[in-house]
DNA sequence: AAATATTTTTAGACTAATCTAAAAATGTTT
DNA sequence: AAACATTTTTAGATTAGTCTAAAAATATTT
């Protein structure tokens, strides 16, 4: 059997190293995790135990083809959640992570799976990030950060990098969404910022909120 | 902050003292929670400090006011998850009490009441049991037991006691559901069972199965 | 009411996950 | 490459929940 804790520090060492493959160190999954790198050593060892990671001390870890499938199941299952929230029970997108962060340990492949089929199986989550299928396969989306958009293009916004509720409310009260049609109009040498066109709207966004949005060519 | 843990024994000792009222001994939690009476001893010393349990030793435990909300709101969202999952996600009512298990223990008002409202409210859960509202009141439901059910007269089948898969499966197994409309026919002095006509058949159901069976009369 | 049986509690130990503080290894500077 | 800084690991303690085995209280039988 795989504990919570145990789920959590997998899912946190696949993110630290984007898909599971690059090594990651002691302290950084112990900033991820709001822990102390002594528990976190002792974490990996037993991950490592249990063929979920592998290990060497002083060396940092990668997840094992085991850890890796157990991240993107609670990854599909953290997404999936995500929808359902949004989609069936009027949580806004900034609302939606901490919840998921508890559904996504429950334990019942029906329940998942059923949930999918409920949603028509959606391809990706209310932050525009994909939605791993049954098998682990995630539907890759060409993307660009609007910091490094063209002045002149359109693009449609396809999702964020941060996914923090300051972040999501700022957005929504600029009214960017998931979808919106965004136009660059011009980008400040000074500070970066941009300047762009929404449907309605000219706004100018700052270079940290340029870094984290996502965009895709239309 | 409460546990799971506690969350768990609180929900058993309210089942057991039928609503928190009636004092519980340790032997039957121990049972109900598959532990050992020493374990429950030291949890219900928990409870009590935290206010949630009244506990004097060797005498067994009650809930306080605050214990028995705690129970009826678990009992909430357990029954909530059941109707979930069997109106939306296909699940048959033999199926849903582990999950639902699960589920019960996510804390968030927004995401149960949502999910109360999402499914439109339902004051029964796919056993017949009552969900309490928001507020913690029960609908209650004036039934009898098929056992001391009168011969001749007819009645809807409303709920029933033991929810395990087993005699779940037996009552699909004849046609018997929530709704189901039952004529008790003859019951046989000898053994206590008895035979009913339900639509289109005609069975004979032991006295154990008629235990179990929650009738209104219509 | 004394003897016996049952129930409940205590005492002490174990596991999972955490912590602090110190030791060991690795990395970086000069 | 020696000195210093950083990162990682170890050692030992703590907390929640559990266990076994023995002691204490309560209940039942004769």
């Amino acid at each position: 059997m795989i504990t919570l804790t145990e789920e959590n520090y997998i899912k946190a060492i696949y993110h630290l190293s984007s898909n599971g493959e690059k090594t990651v160190n002691t302290n950084a999954i112990a900033s991820a995790m709001q822990t102390k790198a002594s528990s976190v050593t002792d974490m990996i060892k037993k991950l490592s135990e249990k063929n979920y990671a592998d290990y060497k001390k002083y060396q940092g870890v990668t997840l094992t083809d085991d850890g890796r499938r157990v991240a993107v199941n609670i990854i599909r299952k953290h997404r999936l959640w995500e929808v359902f929230l949004v989609e069936k029970l009027n949580f806004s997108w900034d609302e939606v992570h901490e919840v998921a962060e508890h559904l996504e340990h429950i334990k019942s492949d029906k329940l998942i799976n059923e949930l999918d089929a409920f949603l028509e199986f959606p391809t990706h989550d209310p932050h525009g990030d994909p939605i791993p299928d049954k098998e682990g396969n995630f539907k890759h989306i060409e993307k660009i950060v609007l910091a490094k958009a063209e002045v002149g293009s359109t693009y449609k916004c396809v999702g964020v990098d941060d996914t923090s509720s300051k972040f999501l409310k700022y957005l929504d009260s600029n009214h960017i969404a998931l979808g919106t049609i965004i136009t660059v109009k011009h980008k400040e040498p000074y500070d970066n910022s941009i300047k762009l066109t929404l449907e309605n709207s000219e706004i100018v966004v700052s270079q940290s909120v340029a870094k984290n949005l996502y965009l895709k060519k239309i």
